[in-house]
DNA sequence: TATGAATGAGCATTCATTCAT
DNA sequence: AATGAATGAATGCTCATTCAT
């Protein structure tokens, strides 16, 4: 019955996403996520020291398997065709679940420790070496043609990407149909083969 | 021999960007605006109601001209692959100036009114229309291949300019050398070709 | 073999001098008692109603005893300069037992109820009182010069006491060696005989 | 017509005595102190960065000026007696102005920065070198016997003045006469003739 | 009886904004 | 027009106390 501590915690922290995502970090209260979470403002403080510590950690949690996702699409043994529409499907879901905290967390970097900010800056060069990665596997199989320029290549798959879920969740919100891979793919294609 | 009011204004416009820029909107106090523009606080509120005004001001001064400049590129008698080239150049530039503000905007949406927001999305809906106008003239000039989805292609040189441009000027910082437009070019151009 | 419920209440208190006397009434924590006591938070709850109850009943423990051992020294039958070098070592005992708490007790006297202030009021009266009867006795016994003012003697007494083991314990820290006690009582008696 | 800077801030730290006085440190509110000093609880914050620096300036406010006074008695053509005599009525007028703020002194030491305990700590030292200049003096002049112990006829001193006007000041309360010095200083010269 | 997770009243502090000079 | 002293609403955080187990 009773509900243990790290189940107490992920409660605050799916909350805090809601409350941050929408407020944005300064006009969000604790006790608005306390409220939201149908537990005390104190009760907050048992689970995380401050209010910056709890963004940090929440910043941690949705950032968290993002990786690895994507690794298990890179390394897998579809074509790379298959891999991009595996690709825009994932971001699909993930920016459909992230939109809103994905723009805080670029923008409020003031609020993150150095040391905080370099994990994400690690992600980030993480994701680029995996599609870096895809690109090579490619190239091996004949699937990328081989004078690529790799950086830019992965470089412009993650900001075509970005660019175009980000402007079709814009517009038809969160809970629009899925988006139809085949456009993006098959210019992303034509650009790497 | 005052300076005019109008002068005052840009002046005020100019030093809130440096401190905007470098305290983000929420840490940056109108006070130090004041001292870095080397006026009395009050002085601010004779030109601006309120801190969130000049913010927005702020915001329109920065993008004021953007899509001009964009579209005398567009429009002028380069060929495709020039008209890349001089693209990127611009938005190396305009990055380097607005790297810092350009993130707050893009995040601290919150403090935009909606009139604001629709502003600033119209303006960036204008940038894409501007993009598919060239991919338009380029089709015509038979520099683009005609198949080509417009839309993804827009969405596509934005996005990867934006990926690009941003990941060069955070590594070498604001300082650095002029970015070499030729990789990207070349694979924008294998892309719409 | 649980201890009994005087045991438990007894160590409470005792942990408490600790804690109060370190960190003084508002800083000390009700968890660092329970802590240091090796319990629980709210076991201190169930022998003691609230923190200010805590407090109070520690300065009525500390001060407990405190006149029947000067009474003790008062009614015996050493002369009136052995009786000095007694209180001299008596003092000396008792403050570096209580040096901090003490000083604690004089200030925070907020802290206690009017009837809390009137019983150390009283127990200072008593005090004061043994003080003069030491000095009748001495007259008494042709000791002390029978001209003197009781309540003038008797406070400096106490007064000095106060300030010379005061400062000998702030300096020596309260693992210095015993005091001597000579010096004191001589020029005590000088003043007395 | 305008209040300096200056007097602004002594009318604050005068404010702050009474209420720190009243209350204790931790009850005592800086809205309390503003609504006494009849101004805007911020106004508070333009002066004092903090409400422990400013129980820190009120500190250093409160005893300067003690030693002046003192030493000028100390070094004045006044005999022994008369010097006792000038002391008790200095202490007589010092307790009642400080009594409810010198206890609170001495106990929330807590609150002191070192640099600030190290100070009041010279400051007694002072206080103490001076009552020791009084007796050397004294001994020169003929007026104190010479095989006194200084160190402890000094303590002895300002213990006893601590513990008699206290006694006094407390059971009379701050309105009550002028406290008779006559006994006390007869009896102190017999300790120290 | 013992526990410690949950609670929320209470307060120091910040800073945008006002307005008398 | 320019100033900066004064203001007070707004909020993060602490910790004594409660109470379900």
């Amino acid at each position: 019955m009773a509900i243990t501590k790290e189940e107490r915690k992920r409660q605050i922290l799916e909350m805090s996403i809601k409350v941050f995502a929408k407020q944005g970090f300064h006009k969000a209260k604790i006790e608005d996520i306390a409220i939201e979470a149908n537990i005390g403002k104190g009760t907050v403080y048992q689970y995380f020291t401050s209010k910056k510590e709890l963004f940090k950690e929440m910043v941690a949690y949705c950032m968290m398997g993002y990786n690895s996702q994507l690794e298990a699409i890179i390394v897998s043994q579809l074509g790379i065709k298959d891999k991009l529409v595996a690709l825009v499907d994932f971001y699909d879901v993930y920016i459909r679940e992230h939109f809103d905290i994905a723009q805080m967390i670029l923008s409020q970097t003031e609020l993150l420790s150095k040391e905080m900010k370099d994990w994400i800056m690690r992600e980030k060069v993480k994701t680029h070496l995996l599609i870096e990665k895809m690109i090579d596997i490619g190239i091996e199989k004949k699937e990328v043609r081989p004078d690529i320029e790799r950086e830019v290549a992965a470089l412009a798959i993650i900001g075509t990407l970005n660019q175009y879920l980000g402007k079709k969740v814009l517009i038809q919100g969160h809970k629009g149909p899925k988006i139809d891979s085949a456009p993006l793919v098959s210019f992303l294609l034509k650009a790497i083969q």
